[in-house]
RNA sequence: GGCCCGAUGGCGGAGUGGUUACGCAGAGGACUGCAAAUCCUUGCACGCCGGUUCGAUUCCGGCUCGGGCCUCCA
């Protein structure tokens, strides 16, 4: 079997990746807030983990993985979105969550084995935050539950920072409720119209570090093998997870392995974000034209750990690394996947190492065997380069043939440059003409 | 200010204490009616300064530059 390894945050190295248990391999990432469209640097993570799922599927069996990726569909930024629409946040939240799995689909991105609901879960966030006042480690004040940081002596491993770090960075007004500048909420109230539900500490809403660490509990058990994200959300999200779901837990750990991906950025060196605007989003990168397997392709050009810089450039190298893949690979079906491509994968997700040794087969069948674990080159050359096909593209060609053979090579040449004109390539071959759309 | 990460050829990007990454683009050749595609050949590299070493792009230290996090953020 395979051996897999992976960095794990946690230990600041490459441990060799040994499940729980192999019947039931359990990985959680986290999702989308919906409410808007998802941008390329939203997409590193769905397309990194996606691929991840892919290979424990392969080594562990189709069966053997439950991988989970959740929706925060409650959140106050929703609830702005809303309000600025004047609709229900329900509203938004579908049609947000739509647009996601439709662009995230595009990009050869497999639905998780389940998309837990913060609003499908609040019992659970009920039930957990109910147990963490119990324990001693939150707190009713002032109409919020809030975790009590100190309470937690383990807190900080992950993101290896202090307590006074913490407060000597602080860029927010701390709330005079808070007993502890670094406690954070696990319920806040939800006044008037606002959506909320009713709870022991009046009608509220969930913080947003509760969901996870409920719906992790719910749906995979108390300690799960895998839990990836954004390095964005080590601190606080990610440290806040872990020191509800151990405190709720007697101690027990809740991921094994912390699986982390860095940062897209634009041309010019800024990070991409929403904040600063300088995005861009699948929707739009599809509408320009570009195939959703291009992206994903230029998304997994680096290690997933490392930083990309997103480019026109880099869309264009991707393209046509893909269309000379695509010219190898064919209509053949049926191989098996080359182990170097595989042992490239296995050593922490090296997919440039394992895209660059796709260069080097030769045989169609395992080259798409080889590019389907990382979700590439899943359909035929035919629908690659032609897409839906054209009878009157078929029929030019086959004057342009009869013109050739007559040695009318005037009229062959005006039918090839009349096809150039819509992007139309033709490549005469020994088996006859074969055409392709450049764009 | 604190913590963390990165710096490889025109571009993307692996990897390694001493030998070709690979891909894209470029150049030359073969093939072609001409092209395209394909095949062959080919140029181009490891941020700066020290140190360890027989030997460093690879290890150590410093520096410079760039990026991320420090309770919105993938």
């Amino acid at each position: 079997m395979t051996q897999i390894r992976l960095h794990d945050t946690m230990a600041r190295e490459k441990r060799v990746f040994v499940p729980a248990d192999p019947k039931r391999v359990t990985m959680y990432v986290c999702g989308p807030t919906v409410y808007n469209r998802a941008h390329i640097g939203n997409a590193r993570p769905a397309v990194v983990f996606d691929v991840l799922a892919r290979l424990l599927r392969h080594v562990y069996g189709a069966d053997s993985l439950v991988y989970a990726r959740n929706v925060t569909d409650v959140d106050d930024k929703i609830i702005e979105a809303s309000r600025g629409e004047g609709v229900d946040a329900e509203v938004i939240t579908r049609r947000y969550e739509s647009y996601y799995n439709e662009d995230m689909g595009a990009l050869g991105v497999q639905l998780p084995t389940i998309a837990p609901h913060a609003t499908h879960n609040i019992a659970e966030m009920v039930t957990m935050i109910a147990r963490l006042i119990e324990t001693g480690n939150a707190y009713e004040a002032d109409g919020h539950v809030l975790f009590h940081v100190p309470s937690d002596p383990g807190y900080g491993a992950l993101g290896r920072r202090d307590r006074d770090a913490m407060i000597a960075g602080a860029r927010v007004e701390i709330a005079s409720y808070k007993k502890d500048p670094a406690d954070f909420v696990l319920w806040k109230p939800s006044p008037g119209e606002m959506i909320g539900w009713e709870s022991p500490w009046g009608r509220g809403r969930p913080g947003w570090h509760i969901e996870c660490s409920a719906m992790i509990a719910a749906h995979l058990g108390e300690t799960i093998d895998i839990h990836g994200g954004g390095l964005d959300l080590i601190f606080p999200h990610h440290e806040n997870e872990i020191a509800q779901s151990r405190c709720a837990h007697g101690g027990t750990p809740l991921a094994r392995y912390w699986v982390h991906n860095g940062f897209l950025s634009m041309a010019g060196a800024e990070k991409m974000s929403k904040s600063l605007g300088n995005v861009v989003t699948v929707g739009e990168l599809l509408a320009q034209g570009h195939k959703g397997e291009v992206l994903r392709f230029a998304l997994l050009s680096a290690h997933y750990r490392q930083p990309l810089e997103w480019s026109e450039a880099l869309i264009a190298q991707s393209r046509a690394t893909l269309d000379r893949l695509y010219r190898t690979a064919g209509e053949a079906e049926g191989g098996l996947a080359d182990p170097a491509v595989l042992d490239a994968l296995a050593d922490d997700l090296n997919t440039p190492l394992a895209l660059s040794r796709l260069s080097a087969i030769e045989d169609g069948a395992t080259l798409r065997a080889s590019a389907t674990v990382m979700g590439l080159l899943e359909g035929g050359a035919s629908a690659w380069f032609q897409g839906a096909g054209d009878g009157r593209i078929d029929a030019l060609v086959a004057s342009r043939a009869e013109a050739k053979a007559r040695r009318d090579f005037a009229e062959a040449d005006r039918i090839r440059a009349e096809l150039a004109g819509e992007g139309i390539v033709l490549e005469d071959g020994p088996q006859g003409t074969i055409w392709r759309r450049a764009w």
